[in-house]
DNA sequence: CGAATATACTTTGCATGCAAACTATTTTTT
DNA sequence: AAAAAATAGTTTGCATGCAAAGTATATTCG
């Protein structure tokens, strides 16, 4: 039997599980100072591009699991960055955008992808696209 | 301003986020099999490749929380997969070793990295590779 | 030697990720 | 049109990930 593919060194998924979460480590405290964690930053950038969504196609966007969008868009809510309404029509749709209150925080979210791209010095921006075209490729099959 | 960058596509983090999330949700029917959650599979196969390791160590190589490990071994104790002792000479210290059973059930785990593999049909060994080193990088710097 | 530190873990409180069950509405079938 | 099935969200229960505080034991310093 091959059991060298069982060690934690040849493991494509524990790589990416640790950096999936050493990743959102480090967007931590910048995303800290404007009140946000992770998944809600990517609410946001989702909101930002297209100010005006549906829950589901929110979720399609984003990735993040239905339960846990209705806890993250009610503290969103709380924090008044963005409004829900229900569709007159669909009485199952519920619409979000965004307040001005969520707009504006726009303007401070502008530095964090720089600022998280000088974290990384050891990869060049070359590897970078050559890392999101891979993953890309990862994601087809998921 | 470059808002182009806060655009979901052009994220990084976002797409290592849905990889891991991805790849983890494509093992949970295979762990499932064998009665494991990912990081306790993790874990596990730290242990068939060192037999006998201490808490911290196993902290370092598998780079779980170590709050969450606490509580994956008392899980993994709960089902007879390891043991736990306390160090004779140095008490805060804690040996985990694998239980006669958690030693048996590599041979059922041996299968699982062929069969996630089948999942990427998409992705050739030479791009996983690429991956691979590229998430090295990575991980160098965080 | 005794206080201050450092180590190795555990506990706690909060925020997801996830599957499954549930509610409310709509759409499709028969 | 009434029943069946599909949609859109919410709720629930469990398993982490994480920061911070707490506990016990060792080591280092003055």
């Amino acid at each position: 039997m091959n059991d060298s593919q069982l060690k934690l060194e040849n493991q494509l998924c524990h790589r990416l599980y640790m950096a999936a979460n050493g990743i959102v480590r480090s967007y931590r405290p910048l995303l800290e100072a404007i009140d946000l964690t992770y998944p809600q930053y990517v609410v946001m950038m989702a909101m930002w591009e297209h100010d005006k969504l549906t829950i589901a196609s929110l979720l399609e966007k984003t990735a993040i699991d239905g339960g846990a969008m209705t806890l993250i868009l009610k503290k969103m809510l709380a924090k008044s960055l963005l409004d829900i309404v229900r569709d007159e029509h669909d009485k199952r749709k519920k619409w979000v955008t965004l307040t001005q209150q969520g707009r504006q925080l726009k303007s401070q979210a502008l530095q964090i992808p720089e600022q998280i791209r000088c974290g990384f010095p050891n990869v060049s921006t070359e590897e970078l696209q050559q890392l999101t075209q891979l993953l890309d490729k990862v994601l087809v099959d998921l």
